[in-house]
DNA sequence: CAAAACGGAATGAACATTCATTCCTAAAAT
DNA sequence: ATTTTAGGAATGAATGTTCATTCCGTTTTG
């Protein structure tokens, strides 16, 4: 059937998944993985190629995943900065969800095991976001800086506000995390 | 003679470096860290006794001359703000200059392949930027958020600004980065 | 019952580490 | 000044292990 051909697949991604954000891609055996699936070894090869293939393929599907979230309650109707806040919120609140994904992304994201098509095909999920600094560029609300300086200060901030969240000792609730994301606004609000 | 010792140990730290940044842990095998050293495979061992010990050294090799780099030219008769910012710019300055140190620490920061007694020796080496931290606190220069929000969101965005540069499309001159730079100041000022 | 899916043993390549041997240098002997 | 000797440094072939991938007998599906 193909919901078991589905289980599966979804079954090795999740395993791998796991494993690899741990351990790291080299660290991660098939056969771990495939134990971790509860499937054999072999039978990875029947949905996958390659481990190359494998991990592509889980590139994509995390990053669809983080696109998705990305985007929820998000409308051009909204305000650019009321839709700036969302959007950096569902961000944070997707990775401290997902903590697996965040170490995977972070680990992969300029990885030479990730092909040029693979890294293609996940920009163009976060298209409207492009669009939306676009927005904000045209209504002057932004520093006078490049774009690219502008979504990579946001970006990056942001994560870094998820790790502290995950992996610091301080505690943050849900207010504090909301300044957090008003400073990262006001790094590049003009 | 004790030069040559040193030199061989600084050539394998070297090798393994531009290595491990490239093709990670598991994907630098001793015998290409050998080659590129331009010694033999078992000569390593006269320095190390593993391969993690290896990369333990290695990174604090690299936290030691990024420290360096980073207290360059602070001295704390400077008021707070001018610190920030000349640390701030000595950061991406050596990371512009060492973009392997870099994607180094990137992978490894949070690597369960370096020990707490490693990682614990690296945080002591940048005692004075935290104590800057404090000044600007007390000062009451900063939002009111904890601090460890501050100086990770402001570390993070550096990163974030030395990657754009490093592996960016857009051309960053000195200035549009000190403007970045500054843009992080903003996000973290009351 | 034929075809597709599965599992896990088998294979061969790659690897970290060891260790018997060689190389180098500098002090001792002549 | 030349040769001998000694000991640490360096080496890379050999070892045992781990791994990705393949292969083929078994099970499930339709």
């Amino acid at each position: 059937m193909k919901e078991k051909v589905q289980n599966k697949k979804a079954a090795v991604l999740q395993a791998a998944l796991g494993l690899i954000s741990e351990q790291g891609f080299q660290g991660s055996p098939m056969s771990q993985i495939a134990q971790r699936a509860n499937i054999g070894v072999g039978t990875i090869y029947r949905y996958f190629s390659s481990k190359e293939d494998l991990i592509n393929d889980l590139y994509i599907d995390v990053k669809t995943r983080l696109a998705q979230h990305t985007l929820r309650n998000y409308s051009v109707s909204r305000d650019v900065h009321a839709s700036f806040l969302v959007l950096l919120r569902n961000i944070v609140d997707y990775f401290i969800e997902n903590p697996a994904e965040l170490l995977f992304m972070e680990q992969y994201a300029n990885s030479p095991l990730i092909t040029a098509a693979t890294r293609e095909e996940g920009l163009r999920m976060f298209a409207p976001v492009n669009h939306l600094f676009e927005r904000a560029k045209d209504e002057n609300l932004l520093k006078e800086l490049p774009m690219e300086m502008l979504s990579t200060l946001a970006y990056g901030s942001t994560i870094s506000l998820v790790k502290l969240k995950l992996f610091g000792k301080v505690k943050l609730d849900g207010a504090t995390i909301d300044a957090g994301v008003d400073a990262i606004w006001d790094a590049i609000k003009r």
